[in-house]
DNA sequence: GGTAATTGTTTCGCTACCGTATCATTTGCG
DNA sequence: CGCAAATGATACGGTAGCGAAACAATTACC
């Protein structure tokens, strides 16, 4: 089933999402990192740094400061491929899949609050 | 009518529109900056820098350097309010409005393609 | 008229991000 | 074995963001 919005509503509920992540951010993450994280946790793995470099169409140091920030911030793992020991791997952590959990509740409620 | 979204949906509408903003974007504005944008064209004006800055909990700054990268690529315009010289009166323009309308459709576009 | 309050901007020192280029490590392959 | 390719991290110079504090301009109020 698809999620029909209107561009009234589309707009909305990406403003009243957005207000309250900024307005409650705890972390301060930029556009580019939040997309990482929602990358890590919602496509399957395995994730590389290359990998995601070539999906959001950013060159690789982008993606290594991210999962710096990210990672001592406690949202996000890095584990060597023992297979093959040039790549990296990176792992989901408890605290990482409760901060999405926490903004997909704010992007249900705020889409709940919508009016057409 | 409102708009109903499993936790599932909603960060994946989340997702695929944030990358497709990150992998398109021209402009790279910030959460915040994106946020300030949307509450320009979608709230009813007027709008000043104090009012902003409440809204959005930050410093007055961070409204006064956004309304200066954003006026730069003239996404928004500033106007001496005439009745109380002291306010700044912020305004919309055609490109920023071009640049919403923009938005509206990637999500709408995502949304339209979410699988429950 | 003169002082206090209000508004938006600027300055300051700092931190974080950017892309390019380079580096270290590991693997692939002749 | 030996050299090229691949991967991720780092160095570098530059830019832009941050909060706190100070500032100029304007208005409010006694």
């Amino acid at each position: 089933m698809s999620v029909a919005l209107s561009p009234s509503q589309a707009l909305h509920l990406w403003h009243s999402a957005t207000l309250r992540l900024v307005q409650s951010d705890a972390h301060d993450l930029t556009l580019r990192q939040l997309c990482i994280l929602l990358h890590i946790y919602l496509v399957p793995p395995p994730h590389t740094v290359r990998g995601l470099a070539a999906t959001l169409g950013v060159t690789k140091p982008v993606i290594t400061r991210a999962l710096d920030s990210m990672g001592s911030l406690g949202l996000v793992r890095r584990t060597r491929d023992e297979k093959d020991k040039r790549n990296v791997i990176i792992q989901r952590t408890v605290e990482g899949a409760l901060y999405l959990e926490r903004l997909g509740d704010i992007i249900i409620d705020e889409g709940r609050e919508l009016e057409l």
